[in-house]
DNA sequence: ACCATAGATCAATCAAAGTTGATTGATCAA
DNA sequence: TTGATCAATCAACTTTGATTGATCTATGGT
């Protein structure tokens, strides 16, 4: 069940910045992303928070998982999940730099 | 031509991030974003430099300026785009408030 | 050993997004 | 006014992603 996820504070490579940018943008998984933004939450309380199927929720704990957005722990039988706090921030770092150097003007068109 | 597009300074929506996050989760949006965080470009030098069809593009600056993520200039038969350095803004603004409370120990699991 | 629960995974289906090529309406230069 | 270029749009098609229900493994309680 450990899946890779990377880690690395280091900017962002275009690649992993659209991982996670694909995993947030989905309602769903926005939900989760809110529901796990006051600290760790076990996937069974996430099911019966959010009133979901377990199959579905598993999935997208997997996109989010896969992404780096989110890690697991084990703990018996039960797994918590958290937020990647250094996902985050990594992102709002990969952001910064894009709104740096946008205002420029237009570059005439050939 | 001109699309809606959301405005405001003010704190995201769920749903505006959203689209902003879905605007940004695609690789060849993300080519443009990059062609744009140097500043305006005019569509027919972004067809060029990125070496795509034009309908494709048009498709892509579609969604994005829809999201609120760039923003159309026209100028005589040219139309020049850009980011909104605020759109960036606030999702950083708004990856920075999930961040802040993520680390809580776990609500141990019912 | 048996059964119940937690959670991951798989295959099938369905819906949403992206791509392509053609067309259209502007704008501008000759 | 003719012809060329810019860029948006449309309809047909393809690809990707999400949902569902069924399994499957592991853990724990009795």
């Amino acid at each position: 069940m450990p899946l890779p996820a990377l880690v690395a504070a280091e900017p962002l490579e275009q690649q992993q910045a659209r991982q996670l940018l694909k995993a947030l943008a989905d309602p769903l998984r926005l939900d989760l992303v809110q529901a796990l933004s006051g600290g760790e939450r076990c996937v069974c309380d996430l099911v019966a928070d959010l009133n979901l199927a377990q199959s579905r929720l598993s999935f997208h704990l997997k996109v989010m998982r896969e992404a780096g957005l989110i890690e697991a722990r084990e703990e018996g039988r039960w797994v918590y999940y958290r937020l990647r706090a250094g996902a985050l921030e990594q992102l709002q770092a990969w952001l910064g730099e894009l709104a740096a150097g946008c205002q420029a003007p237009a570059r005439c068109c050939s």
